[in-house]
Formats: structure tokens, C-alpha cells, sequence
DNA sequence: TATTTTAGCGTACAAGTGTACGCTGAGATT
DNA sequence: AATCTCAGCGTACACTTGTACGCTAAAATA
């Protein structure tokens, strides 16, 4: 039982991953994609794929979690930094520009499927944009004045307004970046200062 | 020249947009269309499709230009309704779900090629939103102790939430979209309240 | 060692795609 | 009335797609 057998499996089969993940692009979505393509750039017949995957699906639900996973990777190191002293709202939003850089096909993909053709897709993705903001609402109840409510709805718009920066960060040069997350920390402050305000106090009072 | 033969085609034309929005839903994106089916919905043969747009991409440039200019013209009315003594936050909320509602397929449109796979679409959708936003901080300057800068910044913010809401409530039954227009609501109100706040004065200094 | 399991391959097929080409007949133009 | 224009059609072609089926050889198991 060394499993050598079993280890080659895994290694094509991530192969095959991998190799989907190659071909996504501005230009190409994970629905453009073809089985046959994908199974070409792996470098396995096109009917191999089916000793890894039922369906071009499959593979896609796959890769929405592994695309989760980087990003819930980099965000407990965004943690840990600002443990060690950094600026909440600078940190997080950096690390999260950091990833949109480095792994912008993963970004992408979950990006795109956020609002894409297939249920279970549009599922996986809010998921794991839920896991943040029950994160980051977690968080801002322990450490800012707010109680869980407003905490909740705090963190729904600030991870809103992140991944919507992250999308059009993806089209734009490093100058239209750096205004871009300007003005992007700017409005995390807004929603900050406004949930700090109304969360604190008077919860159910109509504002002014 | 009364023109029998222009307007036939142009009533063809429109059939070849309908058919189109038709065809999408949750379930089917634009890029999943093809050209064939488009046009046997629309009643004509493949080949005549040509004579009405050179490709698919220009049929959807076109759809996504009629999009823009329904949603301009549901918040022109939405305007109207301002005007004529409604709050300003809830009446804009409400008119832009109603578009969610009645013209779910024309906002699918705008959301799903926002991050699409040209570059062409997601310049028009960009377009589009950006119109809203100039719109929304021309009035918020105005009507508001903010100057131009933080009035954009704000303008951007609230769009963006609202537009992250739609796409959320495509998916959702009636009483989830009455939670998350609550919640939506409040967050408005956090920008306004945080906007207000860093807009009126000492605009260069760090927040505390 | 003999047997079973299975990852990967090649062939084959039906279905669907975009589009080139030439024709037709009904409006438009002269 | 004679001519031109052109929206729409049908045929045809070269591709690409997903996947059913049966084979092979090597690893796993007995």
C-alpha cells in the first residue's frame, strides 16, 4: 500500500485544476472553458477527465474552494500582522489588493461566479464571502462599541465595498490602483464611522 | 420613402434584442447564447442575423445600452417621487428594486458583464454606473455639508452597495429581500452619517 | 504468483457552432 | 416602367464539443 498509484492520481488531477486555472483570464471565464481544453493543457485525453471529475462543474466547485481557501490563507497572515501592530482597515485592505495581484485568476473566478449560471456556484461563492464577514463582524463587536446587529451589518458593507475595489482594481494600472484604495479606505471609515454612531445607542431610533 | 422597408427592419432588430433578453436567466448568461438560437427566437434564419449586427458582441453592446437606459429612465422617475416629498434614501432603494424586479434579465445583464469576459462590456457597464454615481454626488454636494471630493467618494460607496444588494436579491424569496433592504438601509445611513462627518470640515486630517 | 482494479488512451459519433456564398422577391429610386 | 437595393433564405462546410465504449498496462491485492 505506498499508494504510488494513488499519489499520481492526485498529481493529475491537480494538474488538471491547475491547468483550468491557467486558462482563465479577462478575457476567459470559467464557462468558456471546455472539458477537451482543459484536458489538452493537463496533458491527459479528454476522456481521462472523467476518472477525476463527474463534470466541467465539479471541477469548477472544486476550484471555488480552493480559490476560498488562498484567500482565507492570506487573510490569517493579514491577522497576524495586525496583531504585531499594523492599522486595521490599511492592513486588511492591502493584504486583500495583495491578492487580487498575486492570485488574480482565483480572484476571478470567484468574482465571477458570484453572479454567474449556476446555483450551487453562486452558493459556494457567497459562502466564503460570508465567512469573512461573519469574520470581520466577530471582530468589530469585540473591539469597537457596536453591538452584534450593527456589528453585522458594519461588516457586510465593508467586505461588500472590498471585493467590489477588488474587481475594479483588476482593470486598472498601478496609479488608478493607489487612488482607488484611497478612496476605498476612505468610505471603510464612512461606514465605520456611521455604524459606531447608530449601533451604539438608540438602536432602533430613526436617524436625524 | 415612407419607409416600409427601414421600419420592418427595425421591428426585426428589436425582435433579435428581445429574443435575446428572452434567453437569459438565472440559469443562462449572455455568453452562454449563441447566435443560432437567437435568431430562430427571433424568427429569422442564422445567416439574416448579419444583416442587423456584424456579431453576438454587438448585439450585447447594444442590450447593454438598453439596460442603461431603463435604469436611467426608472431613476429619472424616481426623482420625480423625491421631488414631490419622499425620503431620499428609501424612495431611491425602492425604485431600484422594483428595476430588480421587473427587469431582472436587463440587470443581469449590467451585473454579470460588469465582470465579464470583454473588455468592451465591462467599459459600457462601468459607463452606466458611473452615470449613477455622478448623478448621486452632484446631489449629494449640493444638498449636503460635503464637499466635492467626499461627495464622490460617498456617491460611489452607496452605488456600490446598492447595486451588491440587487444583485443578493435576485436570488432571494420576499421576505429575505425585506431583511436585506433593512439592512441596506442602514448601511446608506452609516455612509451619509460618516461622509458627513470627514466631508464638512478638517477634510486632511487622519480620523481618530 | 495469480488475480483484480483502475488511470489513461484511442476511436467514433451525434449534435451544435459560426459563417461564406449565391439566390430571390419585394420595396426604393430613377 | 425599368432598374437598383437589400432583408431574409437555404445550402454547405469546417470545426469544436461532450461522451459512450472497449482496450491496455501497471499497480494493488490476495
Amino acid at each position: 500500500m505506498s499508494g504510488v498509484r494513488a499519489q499520481q492520481k492526485q498529481k493529475t488531477r491537480q494538474a488538471l485544476i491547475v491547468a483550468a486555472f491557467n486558462q482563465l483570464s479577462a478575457e476567459h471565464s470559467f464557462s468558456n472553458l471546455s472539458l477537451r481544453e482543459v484536458a489538452r493543457e493537463a496533458g491527459i485525453a479528454p476522456t481521462s477527465f472523467y476518472r477525476h471529475f463527474k463534470d466541467m462543474n465539479e471541477l469548477g466547485l472544486t476550484m471555488v474552494d480552493e480559490a476560498g481557501l488562498t484567500l482565507r490563507q492570506l487573510m490569517r497572515q493579514a491577522r497576524r500582522r495586525i496583531a504585531s501592530g499594523g492599522s486595521v482597515i490599511n492592513t486588511s485592505v492591502l493584504t486583500f489588493m495583495e491578492f487580487i495581484d498575486t492570485s488574480s485568476n482565483q480572484f476571478r473566478l470567484l468574482l465571477r461566479e458570484r453572479s454567474g449560471t449556476s446555483k450551487a456556484f453562486r452558493a459556494a461563492v457567497a459562502r466564503e464571502i460570508q465567512h469573512f464577514i461573519l469574520e470581520l463582524a466577530h471582530y468589530l463587536e469585540a473591539e469597537t462599541p457596536c453591538d452584534a446587529n450593527h456589528a453585522y451589518m458594519q461588516a457586510e458593507a465593508m467586505v461588500t465595498l472590498v471585493f467590489n475595489a477588488g474587481a475594479d482594481a483588476l482593470d486598472q494600472d498601478v496609479q488608478q490602483r493607489e487612488e482607488l484604495t484611497e478612496r476605498l479606505i476612505w468610505q471603510l471609515r464612512y461606514i465605520a464611522k456611521g455604524a459606531n454612531h447608530y449601533g451604539t445607542h438608540q438602536v432602533n431610533s430613526k436617524p436625524s
